[in-house]
DNA sequence: CTGAAAGCGCTTACAG
DNA sequence: CTGAAAGCGCTTACAG
């Protein structure tokens, strides 16, 4: 099974000292003269020694390794987080494996995430945002620690970290107001993981700040889709009076909207101007580039596993403390695809 | 670190028999009469037992562990085939952990692969396309059975499944020259990964059988990107004849090239036709759908699942034989991208 | 069909 | 600072 039959006896006998001050000198655990660990990592070096993982952590030892539950490899949301924590994790000095616990293959079980990922790993971190409350409270109890990345769903004591989705929202939609616009459609994703409320909450707020009335018919159900975002936007043009901006709650209805416009022969943002929510990779290619909202991919991945590393060294400040949510800022980055209101040109 | 301290012990103590039978009952080897079984295993569901890992594998045991390491996460196709291995493996009731071996990491390395995979898994799944010799030569060399997924950059003695290039490629061409087209330019890749080589080769030869001399400036480099892509149709339309198709080496390079021609007002078919590679998920929503060459992912996912079982299992009819790769038939996907040419049209 | 023993490779007390 | 012993939780021969 494993890579090579070298053990920790093999390194020790080479170095011509005991198992134990071979043990000792390659974790760097307890006192050791230099000399020997010198001759040690040498030995180690030349006989190509990986410890055994699995006698590694049988043994309650550090196996340096980091779980990554994901319940969607699609998202490119999740991919950048995957990235970061990746990232992060080496820099930290730890290994990080990834478990797909894809609702393709069957609802996210605590119990297959804990099988493999629990075993193995000192820390796990969950990209979980449609779970629910039982399959949480089942991690709540579990003895490996625990840290929830973008999570809204539910309430829960699992220590979190997420991006911001309410004030990056406003402040797009304050960017539209900005620009003379009253009329703003909101297209919603849809309601399984919270965001798409928290960003609609945004919306909502902004207008009234604003003392805009909101219009019950501007605001349409999506399903976070290209072609969701496309019926939504056909939807609100064929409304007597159309909306001169709108906000999705992600790009990819977005850019559906974007595609409903182009076919109406509408232009962007002389006529509609379109803001989405995510900066996926593509917001940056679609024409006109897209105006969109960026979640702190770098920074939440950075978070999550200095939050996992204090549970896991037990230096967490307030041991079992239900600390609020750690919530990153959000940032509009503005491009090509918001304009001044039409009526504001006119007027 | 275990998600909870039932132990094998546990289970056999509950159940009134010995721990070795538990253990057998568990796992179906040896003999144990069927009520003895039964005993155990209402004991281990009483008790939330799940085995621990780590002494699994340290005794030679079948953790039932796939490792599968990518070389990036961003790419569709990549994350295709990761959720068509998910499946698979699912499906032959493996367990799978992923490993980002990705280049924004630095450099894959073997013996990072392996530290992680190596010793925790039965057998191990490279998707790593710009893998260098050196790279797959110590791969060869592990006891850990190892299959190469979607490679052709150097030849090398792994077993190997891959979605065919050449032949794809080459039903694109003749799909544009059925149409009419003869000014049919090419938009590669990077050369990296040799893939962009095949899909150019496909077009050549596609080109010759139908005694269309290749013309040297129809061919531009571009570099797998929606802006190398855009920058590579745009030089092609600066030419004095420009080609009335593009054939970009993949689908992110077609989008490119598509909003070049938006950008010069150019009508997609009706003055130029495009055709992509990969069938990546956008390709289904830019405006016009493009038209793409499809890989057998999800065989491919199988196929390679499939084949590493074969060597976990031992059950290789060619042991240590060097099986030719296992090539799978990508499919042309006709959308609407693609037009008759305009001479074509006028004639 | 069932059980007692040995040992996978390592680390953590416990002695020197 | 170094070493001999015990044991993590399991499975695989070896006896009954």
């Amino acid at each position: 099974m494993s890579k090579n039959s070298v053990t920790l006896i093999d390194v020790a006998k080479q170095a011509g000292v005991a198992l134990v001050t071979a043990s000792r000198a390659l974790n760097g655990t307890g006192f050791v003269s230099d000399e020997t660990r010198k001759k040690v990592v040498a030995a180690a070096k030349a006989l190509g020694y990986s410890p055994n993982l699995s006698a590694k952590i049988l043994k309650g030892g550090r196996p340096n390794l980091l779980g990554l539950a994901v319940s969607n490899l699609q998202s490119s949301v999740i991919n950048e987080i995957i990235s970061a924590v990746s990232l992060a994790a080496k820099q930290a000095g730890l290994d990080l494996i990834i478990y797909n616990a894809s609702t393709e293959l069957g609802a996210p079980k605590q119990q297959d995430i804990n099988r493999v990922l629990g075993g193995l790993c000192e820390g796990i971190l969950l990209v979980l945002p449609t779970a629910q409350e039982g399959l949480l409270a089942e991690f709540e109890s579990s003895s490996v620690p625990v840290v929830l990345i973008n999570y809204w769903r539910n309430e829960t004591r699992l220590p979190t970290v997420r991006g911001d989705n309410y004030e990056g929202s406003r402040a797009a939609v304050e960017h539209l107001i900005g620009l003379g616009h009253s009329r703003i459609a909101f297209i919603t994703g849809s309601s399984y993981t919270g965001q798409s409320q928290e960003r609609q909450r945004g919306y909502q707020d902004a207008l009234k700040q604003a003392g805009i009335r909101p219009v019950k018919s501007l605001v349409v159900q999506g399903d976070f889709t290209q072609s969701g975002g496309f019926e939504a936007a056909q939807q609100l043009l064929a409304q007597p009076k159309r909306p001169t901006a709108i906000f999705a709650a992600n790009d990819a209805m977005a850019m559906g909207a974007m595609d409903a416009l182009k076919e109406r022969g509408l232009q962007i943002p002389g006529d509609v101007s379109v803001v989405g929510f995510d900066d996926s990779p593509a917001s940056n290619h679609v024409y006109p580039r897209l105006t969109t909202v960026r979640q702190p991919l770098s920074d939440i991945g950075e978070q999550a596993v200095r939050l996992i590393l204090q549970r896991i060294r037990g230096s967490s400040p307030a041991e079992g403390g239900d600390d609020a949510p750690i919530e990153l800022p959000s940032t509009l980055v503005i491009r090509d695809s918001c304009g001044p209101a039409p009526e504001a040109v006119l007027g």
